[in-house]
DNA sequence: GATGAATGAGGCTTCATTCAT
DNA sequence: AATGAATGAAGCCTCATTCAT
């Protein structure tokens, strides 16, 4: 096997994930307006007419580059909830740190945020599959554990309907600091999941005789 | 004194203002980038010459004009809180309204959250300035009440600190709820508000032999 | 009066003028898709964003000159038509000498030629125009001519209808030979003309007792 | 020989030829520098590399195009003139009906003409040789008429000279109307032709006792 | 012979900014 | 104060051309 053939196909599968990767950098740096297409090609190592051999336009460079930036996101979010065990408290809590990390932790899944809020108008679409692919199933799987867990009498069952998305608050909270201050005002991120699990915890936790926690 | 000069005057004084609003519009459909100072120059019933009369740059109306959007955010913060009344529930209770419906409700205040997350990168000072007028004071109120709610024996003093961001994250959930879907997926303000006040609440509560409610 | 005032509104009145006559030289000279703005900016004194503050696009900017161009075709062409006097024969000398010598003597009416056989499907509007405004009047005139001189007993009445694209035809043709030859092979004018007529007027001659000339 | 050789070499051997005539249909449709080579491969079932395989550049494309699609003009004229039989005034009429045909009915001889009229200045080459192989020989074959029908008696001897380029005008006008006007405006081929040579013939005529006709 | 990935010069177009009036 | 004509830098995009396989 000669190495030449090697590299050359290695090149044309890889090279559009190369320029997508470039792209991310460079469109963290700048936003998307700001951002050259030439700038993204260099950092490719490739020039601007390869970006246009394999992209439309630069629109179609952005919406492909958050595509593949979102791939990596939650594939196991369904996997990792089916196998949750224990009490729901505990199932509750271990999902918790794992969508946390996930939203909060992780810049890529940050600056998608970042990039839906700035240029969502501009990428409608983009937005709805975001919805539909992570946002959605991420509340359904909340919405589960809660739901049984209220219903094997683990936790309250409150007068008002307590939805997923006010558990996942903070994580956003978390990213949003992290996306308007970066290092400069920092949250530490396991305090401040430790309080919030525990103010839920506290919040759904049964009046029971002695303050079941 | 004829009524031509007072009329000039006015038109003077207001021209300034005038612009900002229009940048305001222009920049909330566009983006800082997309949008074109001739737009934001015909809204305003002037052309572009007469924007660079009071402005230098495209940066500075914008930076003006987030100035001028957030003068109305919590210009009565301190005096609202001083006046809370009843227990540090029933406070807590009311500034939580208060405040969420400032930030989640109000289209000024989202959109200005959109513009520091899209381009605080390029206006440091900008971010800065909203840390230490909105976001600083929104969470000292809180952590006020809060530490002497347990003070007081009205709240539970966990083993772990409860920052006041946590109080504050439904809202800006429910800000880049807005922000992000706009009106294609709605969460119900009054009622998401209310869970989260049921939640935290009974988060807070001390493991009273009765469930304190 | 100031002269700069004079100067500055003369411009602003005289700059889109001047834009579509070096846009004709340059078009001219390289064709419609060869042509850069920019040369014909600098041809015509100003810079590039000039010709966009008058034009929308490249497009019209041909568009335009053609329109502009064409302007002195035949604006006299009703008014030459209505006083022509004598014999019908003489009419159509005359009218025939004064039609050539547009179409085949002049650069202006020569070259739209060009640019309307060369990029007519790019623009069909302009196409149609000129058919309604210079060809079929043309038409017209010969047709009255010839259909009056027939009345008049003056043309033979053939059989077959003669219609008057085919008295233009030597026209054309000395106009085409213009954008194909340039000065390489050139017909005398004056001579082809005369020659045309000499034909025509036989052609259309009653075979008289003694062959009416 | 196995059949695969043979069908190759066919192929070979074709595949200029199926290039060329692919290249004519995109030129026509679009012109010169609108034409991009890409969709000239795809439309002869080949790749753009393909192309420059058998031709050095665009240019040269184009230039063999025309070459190729000027082939079928009039490779029979001289043939077809030296056949004519019966007097001078049948065998103009013959070579006319022959001719206009040619030029005014067939799409190919019309598009090469709009490419000549289009392109001319940037290949004077192909315009010189067109002039040489077609448009001079035929002008010879109706030269050669006219003055053996003048030294015959048939044709009226005129005071100036009746040059062969007019007897062509109809026919050129024809084939431009079609070049500008497409399907939108017609004219009739067939009654034209007639009218044309009955005008020409009767501008011919010696004013005879009775005008021969 | 043929492919198709890659190149890069070149041109259209936009728009922030200037400035004479 | 205000206008609006004019500028020119900058970026997107196209496509003829090359070349390794």
């Amino acid at each position: 096997m000669p190495p030449r053939t090697k590299k050359q196909t290695r090149r044309k599968t890889e090279r559009p994930t190369e320029i997508l990767d470039a792209a991310f950098e460079e469109f963290v740096k700048h936003g998307y307006a700001a951002t050259r297409l030439e700038d993204v090609a260099a950092r490719a190592g490739v020039t601007k007419g390869t970006i246009y051999f394999y992209f439309e336009t630069k629109e179609r460079v952005f919406e492909e580059m958050i595509r593949h930036a979102s791939m990596a996101f939650f594939p196991d979010l369904k996997g990792y909830a089916a196998e949750l065990q224990g009490s729901y408290t505990a199932r509750l809590r271990d999902l918790i740190v794992f969508v946390y990390r996930r939203i909060a932790d992780e810049k890529t899944s940050r600056e998608t945020l970042r990039f839906l809020i700035a240029e969502g108008a501009r990428f409608p679409d983009l937005v709805e599959r975001h919805y539909d692919e992570f946002v959605q199933p991420v509340i359904a799987q909340f919405q589960q554990i809660l739901a049984a867990g209220i219903a094997a009498g683990e936790f309250r069952a409150s007068s008002v309907t307590l939805s997923a998305e006010i558990v996942m608050s903070p994580a956003l909270l978390l990213s949003l600091w992290s996306l308007l201050f970066g290092s400069r005002k920092t949250i530490d991120v396991v305090d401040f999941t430790e309080a919030s699990i525990d103010l839920l915890m506290n919040g759904l936790a049964r009046p029971g005789p002695a303050g079941a926690r």
